[in-house]
DNA sequence: ATTAGGG
DNA sequence: CCCTAAT
């Protein structure tokens, strides 16, 4: 559905498509397992793209030009936002006017700002839309605004880093810095409160269960007074914000100064066939709601890890399904697409050095583990009889070669924990 | 419904 | 985790 959101009009057609398809395939089951889903995407085939569910209130993309003292309204597709904004300048912007003393001078060309979602109906009137957007920013303005940095693309939260800390100095990449308004209040929304929480597995040590989905609905009463702004309150919001952050590698600022004036950005609302909502944040439980909420976050426990990669030794990186059943039956939250997952990033963490692993520790046992059975499961193992490729003697000995055409092939039992 | 990969 | 193209 989030997806949906973002896909292009175009897009929609061949989704839909499958799901026939699908469903002719697959029977009813399929049909009720999708339905939702298409429902939700016949929706929102209408609506302004947005990049993701959390944002999908702020559909467009107000920008203010400091300079120019000016504002404007772009909505881009998707993907293109990004690029979009910084590419139009509608992102804030830093020049490094002067490089002699340790003092770091520049200029914000503009401000990023949140997304906003306009909805209007097709026959409104180009006034109408600009008084809604007028009414948008003031809502958004009214509801405080906190300045947010960003360097490298990434949010620099801790206020007390200096400048130089932060690789903000003379020297550094200025062009990677910029600055957003963001909303100062982000009132959660009662209706997610009571998210369902599955029976946990045999495994899952649950403690993690506490983290309520935040929400994008914004305060929709303006004269909330200007909130402390406190930098730790939106840190659930910080990924949005990433979304939106500069790219180190796209430098957004060409060769020239400051004043920009004029706005080039467009202003695209698209039809709405239903009923007309002049009003902005849209209500909160409306098309974009239940239907996209993502789901909350359980993190992989130890005992998991170890039930997972006991699976996959036995059956293999091609049949998450089976693993998935062998290893989660009974952890309704645990997909097969959840389980494939967690072993890609299993792979991943294994390959990386401790230091940069983030959560809850992995025993190196298990790491070793998950290393050797992706290595012999990504090596013709299991998989049809192809000519036996060479295999190092590096890989022969943490390898074992043995195979079996049984259904129910697994690693030689020899080499599980031959890496301890 | 599952698989396989990119986001 | 999400989203999807292919099976």
């Amino acid at each position: 559905m989030r997806k949906m959101l973002t896909s292009r009009r175009w897009k929609v057609a061949p989704q839909l498509k499958d799901w026939e398809r699908s469903c002719s395939k697959y029977g009813m089951k399929s049909f009720h397992r999708n339905r939702k889903r298409v429902c939700a995407l016949e929706r929102c085939r209408f609506e302004i793209p947005s990049k993701r569910r959390k944002l999908c209130h702020y559909s467009s993309v107000v920008a203010y030009d400091q300079q120019a003292n000016s504002k404007s309204i772009s909505n881009s597709p998707e993907k293109g936002i990004k690029r979009d904004i910084t590419g139009a300048g509608a992102s804030a912007s830093v020049r490094n006017h002067r490089k002699k003393d340790s003092n770091v001078k520049f200029s914000i060309k503009s401000f990023k700002v949140p997304e906003l979602f306009i909805e209007v109906p097709e026959n409104e009137t180009v006034g109408s839309l600009k008084r809604t957007v007028m009414e948008a920013v003031k809502t958004i303005l009214g509801s405080g605004l906190r300045v947010g940095m960003v360097v490298q693309g990434k949010k620099v939260r801790d206020d007390n880093k200096t400048l130089q800390q932060a690789g903000i100095s003379q020297s550094g990449n200025l062009d990677t810095l910029g600055f957003t308004l963001e909303p100062s209040s982000y009132p959660v929304s009662p209706s997610l409160h009571s998210k369902d929480l599955p029976a946990l597995s045999p495994y899952v040590a649950d403690h993690e269960l506490t983290r309520l989905p935040p929400s994008p609905i914004m305060e929709l009463e303006l004269p909330s007074s200007p909130s402390a702004p406190s930098e730790t309150r939106l840190d659930e919001h910080d990924e949005d914000y990433h979304e939106l952050a500069l790219s180190p590698t796209n430098p957004i600022d060409p060769p020239t100064d400051l004043a920009i004036s004029g706005s080039r950005a467009l202003v695209v609302v698209s039809p709405l066939n239903a009923e007309a909502h002049p009003v902005v944040p849209v209500n909160p439980k409306n098309r974009c709601s239940e239907l996209s909420q993502r789901r909350t976050r359980r993190p992989f426990s130890v005992a998991e890890v170890e039930a997972l990669v006991e699976a996959v030794e036995q059956l293999g990186t091609g049949r998450w399904r089976d693993v998935k059943i062998r290893a989660f039956e009974y952890a309704d939250h645990r997909t097969y697409v959840d389980v494939k997952d967690k072993w890609k990033t299993l792979v991943h963490t294994a390959s990386i050095a401790p230091q940069q692993r983030r959560g809850e520790p992995v025993p190196q046992e298990l790491l070793d583990r998950v290393l050797i059975a992706h290595d012999y499961w990504s090596k013709q193992h299991g998989k049809h009889q192809a000519e036996p490729s060479k295999m190092t003697e590096a890989q022969m000995q943490n390898i074992g070669a043995l195979e079996n055409n049984n259904n129910s092939v697994s690693m030689p039992s020899k080499m599980v924990g031959s890496a301890i």
